[in-house]
RNA sequence: GGGGCCGUGGGGUAGCCUGGUAGAUCCUUCGGCGUUCGGGACGCCGUGACCCGAGUUCAAAUCUCGGCGGCCCCA
């Protein structure tokens, strides 16, 4: 079993999701896909770093999946933003409903009625809550498994209210911190890009992007932060009762990520070989392995357990199956597992242990005295920081700065495109007609970008941001 | 939105054009037994497939139509 190479992205992603055990893709509905039980334990993982996160100032709530066609159709760009792609319950058995139930593509219009019963006064503001649920939209396009699908499993949205507008604007920049943390924490570089007016999220005032760089040069949103304003608060008539006794409208953020962050790992970090993962998310953080050679099984077999007692605190895997060694290393490597230990007679004689990093893949042994939990944790934290720099390494790659729009077209097949250019819609949708969807402009500009924030704007010639172009998933 | 290609054991493929027994197309995976084990072991045995429906025909994996599913290209 092998995988193509991940020059070629497309194949290789489609391959990696099956082998490595993620998704199954056999289930026969378009759009849908089944997580394997050591995709499941990923994802768990990893979003246990996002509750973690969250926690520290949302509640976690559950509201149904099941919207009234009367509370979805209630903000009329909202609506028009989703209507094309929703999936809609019109029978209860064989009766038809009086109320089409939407199966909810987003949880707005599910959240804000209750919003406007649970909010009265100023004290019971700022409301933040989140859930991690799944999320329906009708995909016709091309689906694939963890980035585009018709079931979206894992989303995780968070939804706020405040008292005004500056307090709202404040909780988009604390979303935008939360979220940086999330992605320095899965070792993902990003950009966090101002997307532009004509392409914000339906019923916002604006919106910000996380978007990653893929393998192929094409631009993957990891995540969107909006802030909503008033406008849904009018909508589902959210007021309370300020210290003046007069009644406000709230103002409201709401911001999400979806199981493209496991995408985005898998694809960012993974190699020709399979899954490299960091060592705090991977389902399997060590594994062990035996070279047991005919009649000294024993002596390998009681140092292998001595070095296991020292592991207690990870998940670790001791492999005795009856592969040959070279077939396990192969089998281990594909599932990312980032730490190996291998002992065979000459380690169980010299009581040492062969160590190989997933990343790096070269061996050295040392003594088992010297291994411990505080070691390994060292171990892991380092290679974080290695699969960063990777990381960022491979995304320069993929970034071209363009000073002349003639460059545009030639370039967005294969890169990113980066560029100075001003905020007028003419000059946006000009930059369109290149190939690239314009993302937008940066919101701050990330440390491995070295372009001055300010220039002529590529289309016009007047003052220009740097803006971002790409093909997009 | 427009165009094209494809659907064969768990996965990947040959066969389809030119209809005629899938008794073993090939690779892989899987199960059993034995010998092995320092980077994908070997031998023997075994399990396992023509997407669904209709049509044409003496006869359909093969031809036609529809459905479902997958892939690619262009806007």
């Amino acid at each position: 079993m092998s995988l193509p190479s991940k020059e070629n992205f497309s194949e290789w992603f489609h391959e990696i999701i099956q082998n490595a055990e993620i998704m199954d893709v056999r289930y026969p509905v378009k759009g849908l896909y089944v997580w394997f039980p050591f995709g499941f334990k990923l994802r768990q993982l990893v979003y246990s770093k996002l509750r973690e996160i969250m926690d520290r100032e949302h509640h976690e709530v559950y509201f149904p999946a099941l919207i009234p066609e009367t509370e979805l159709g209630k903000e009329s760009e909202h609506i028009r933003g989703f209507e094309d792609e929703v999936y809609w319950i019109t029978h209860g058995g064989l009766s038809p409903l009086e109320v089409k139930l939407a199966l909810r593509p987003t949880s707005e219009t599910a959240m804000y009625p209750m919003f406007k019963v649970w909010i009265r006064t100023h004290s019971d503001l700022p409301l933040r809550v989140y859930q991690i649920v799944n999320t329906f939209r009708y995909e016709t396009k091309h689906t694939r498994p963890l980035i585009r699908l018709r079931e979206i499993t894992s989303f995780k949205e968070a939804h706020t209210a405040h008292r005004n507008y500056e307090e709202a604007e404040e909780q988009v920049r604390k979303a935008i911190g939360y979220y940086k943390e999330f992605y320095d924490f899965l070792a993902i570089p990003y950009m966090v890009i101002r997307r532009p007016d004509w392409d914000k999220f339906p019923g916002a005032v604006y919106t910000i992007a996380f978007d990653t760089i893929m393998p192929d040069g094409r631009s993957l949103q990891i995540g969107t932060v909006h802030h909503l304003g008033e406008n849904f608060a009018r909508t589902f008539e959210i007021k309370y009762e300020a210290l003046d006794g007069n009644h406000y409208f709230v103002h409201q953020t709401c911001y999400g990520i979806s199981e493209r962050c496991i995408a985005s790992l898998i694809s960012i970090h993974g190699d020709d070989l399979g899954l490299v993962l960091p060592f705090e998310v991977a389902p399997i953080q060590i594994v062990v392995i035996p070279i047991l050679y005919k009649g000294k099984e024993e002596r390998v077999l009681e140092f292998a357990k001595e070095l296991i007692e020292k592991l207690k605190g990870f998940r670790v895997v001791f492999d005795t199956g009856e592969d040959r060694p070279g077939a396990k290393y192969y089998k281990w490597e594909l599932k990312g597992v980032p730490l190996r230990f291998e002992i065979g007679p000459k380690e169980a004689e010299r009581r040492e242990v062969i160590v190989s990093f997933r990343d790096e893949r070269k061996k050295f042994s040392i003594p088992i005295e010297e291994i411990d939990e505080k070691k390994i944790k060292l171990w892991g934290d380092e290679m974080r920081d290695r699969l960063r720099k990777k990381a960022v390494e491979a995304i320069l790659a993929k970034i071209k700065f363009v000073k002349e729009i003639s460059e545009l077209s030639e370039n967005v097949k294969n890169f990113v495109v980066i560029m100075h250019l001003c905020k007028s819609k003419n000059c946006g949708e000009e930059i369109e007609n290149f190939g690239g969807k314009l993302l937008g402009w940066l919101e701050e500009i990330p440390d491995f970008i070295d372009h001055s924030a300010e220039g002529k704007c590529i289309v016009c010639g007047d003052k220009g941001f740097l803006a971002v172009s790409a093909r997009s998933y």
